[in-house]
DNA sequence: CGAATAATGATGTTCTCCATGATATTGATT
DNA sequence: AATCAATATCATGGAGAACATCATTATTCG
């Protein structure tokens, strides 16, 4: 019933000290051997004997030892984030970003194309080859170079990349994002919803960082959600999970209306609550309520840790946070803590980084991949 | 981001791989040293060596040798679940319920108090106290014999083992559950939602066996739910999760309101609906419809692969699961399988066994308890 | 009764980690 | 400048675990 830690050979020790080795180098900090051992918990014998292997293998490197402190000076190691490449893409209804990232998942290069909601397939996929390539070209790569790519996209996404439904933008159901993303970058490319990278991001560096359960809200023109639960993204049997918005009674449809309603632009209803226009706030007040009704639903079902605000709407989080808040204290039991997205718009493209990382880590961890770095 | 699978040191190894034969050898059958080293991918002498070793440590014994086939009969040997037991307990409304069950979770011995809804909670503990030394008694053990206890309430229960908050039996709220019964068998004791350890049974010996995504109903004069994600029971944050009943909109809590409306006894609506009663079949349909509500919900958000309804009313399967999966039909994006119950009665107490269970094996695996039997 | 078959037992090798002590490099102290 | 204290690196030997290989043993089949 639980998960599979399971043992074997000698050599899957060494590659899991290995690897909790790789784990404590991570994150850009540099580290001398001592401090390695205390981390891994091995002994600062056998920690020499796996670094110098990593360092053979280029998954390590030598940092500039510090200067001052009593004592011969330790050699310094990091992890090498430069020895790999992941490429991550959000294909959204206004722009198409893409990043390259080293291992660190630190951004390396990026470009951003200009769409509309309304463009066709074919134009739309353009902007993606065009982003990519951009940015490929501005980081000095290839395709070939990227170890593996991870895609965001509106809609509904089948487990092999897919694009299985979407309402938002036209001629995208259907679409073979997977087969087209590897035609850029061979190699494995996941493709994800984009609520669900947003979430994701914020997991990994915005500010759901020690949440393991938590709940990631898009509010923007279109309404959605992300979950991620012990520390997972969570898919569902069918790549269907955070679907809330289709149960009518919960609000999520009707949502938005109440703000065209109130004036043409979407964004303008904020700005005009804010400074004291009555039906503007009348119609924020009745758009917080019904998005409250489906969060709450699943705060309800799932009872995470946090909750957090994303998508356009969020840069109005005074508007928003706030109120929110007082609604899903209506309905929870236990009402989690509500916060505003720290990455904003980045939030699916990092999210799509994350996905591609994970993607390398289990590959290396299951070690289908030998850890043998591209020099 | 991922679990730890944290490397260490040789001896780890060995537990690792020691536990990775005990999985082998779990449940009943007997293997031959071939066959375990099929299963774990060790050799042959490695599996001999850690059988040999688990022998000697009660964790294994030799079973009877099968006859027939050519070449050298082969040694078996099987798990020895009867080297600990667990005890497993239901606190209902109308059942106090008590198991004590070996290492394979099969159940040595059972016992049953009945109680009154109505009953205070001295009342009730006593019960409880009546039914575990009851069944210890019948099992020929002591409560120090017992390696871990589960233990189902309804009610929401807080991470140490108190009930947080009962609606449905008097003075319930506030008592501390795991020190009552820790008074009884000391060691670990574990407490949990009812409708929770429903799902857990399910997942291990019901109908869900192969799923790993699952949403449990209990479906009977309370509604609710329980979860299973990944495998693993879902708690959430504060012990919180699958409360969507807490929703007015969702209908949970209007639900039983149309059968008491139609007739006297819950029951009696179902056997008139089957029976051709037209104003029980409408509140059997409008119950239904509120019932699937809130499990739309549920399954909109966690796009589970199975749904399977449990409680008393799932007695009436017949009129009850197909009506709910038309339902279900209606709002979700993808209906999930929707199943009825294979443990009725069983499942809480079983899934209080699976609790205690994974205590156990927790504690094996963590090490904290090394692999030594209490012969 | 011998041949084929499959399990067991024994031996030696290799891999990995660890403990211990010797050696190196630096800052502070005399 | 010489010495000391602190810390890091290097080297050696030992123990545990897993594995490959081969000889041995217990069966059944012909």
């Amino acid at each position: 019933m639980t998960g599979e830690p399971s043992g074997g050979d000698l050599s899957r020790l060494r590659q899991l000290n290995s690897l909790a080795v790789i784990k404590a180098l991570q994150g850009g900090t540099s580290l001398t051997l001592t401090e390695v051992a205390k981390r891994t918990g091995l002994s600062r014998a056998s920690t020499e004997d796996v670094v110098r292997e990593l360092l053979q293998m280029g998954w390590v490197t030598e940092a500039d030892p510090t200067a001052g402190g009593v004592g011969r000076p330790a050699r310094r190691y990091r992890f090498r984030a430069e020895a790999g490449r992941v490429l991550g893409i959000d294909i959204g209804g206004h722009n198409v970003r893409a990043v390259v990232a080293d291992l660190d998942g630190v951004v390396r290069s990026a470009a951003r194309v200009p769409v509309t909601p309304e463009m066709g397939r074919a134009e739309r996929l353009e902007a993606v080859d065009r982003a990519a390539t951009e940015c490929l070209e501005a980081a000095g790569l290839t395709g070939g170079d990227v170890w593996a790519s991870g895609v965001g996209t509106t809609g509904l996404v089948d487990g092999v990349g897919r694009v299985v439904l979407s309402e938002a933008l036209p001629e995208w159901t259907g679409v073979d994002l997977a087969a087209h993303v590897r035609r850029l970058a061979p190699g494995p490319v996941l493709v994800e919803n984009d609520s669900r990278l947003a979430a994701l991001a914020e997991c990994w560096r915005g500010v759901a960082r020690y949440a393991k359960d938590m709940v990631f809200l898009l509010a923007g023109l279109r309404t959605g959600a992300g979950l991620v639960i012990d520390g997972k993204l969570h898919k569902g049997f069918a790549n269907a999970s955070g679907e809330i918005g289709a149960l009518p009674v919960l609000g999520w449809i009707r949502a938005q209306e109440h703000l065209s309603a109130a004036s043409g632009e979407a964004g303008d209803v904020f700005a005009a609550a804010r400074a004291g226009d009555r039906s503007a706030a009348t119609a924020v007040r009745r758009y917080v309520r019904d998005l409250a009704l489906g969060t709450s639903a699943l705060v309800l079902a799932l009872d995470p840790q946090m909750v957090v605000v994303g998508g356009g709407f969020s840069r109005s989080a005074d508007v928003l946070i706030e109120p929110l808040r007082r609604e899903l204290d209506r309905w929870c039991i236990r009402t989690p803590e509500v916060r505003m997205s720290a990455l904003g718009e980045e939030g699916v493209v990092l999210g799509a980084v994350r996905l591609a990382l994970d993607d390398v880590e289990d590959r290396v961890l299951d070690g289908r991949t030998p850890l043998v770095s591209h020099p």
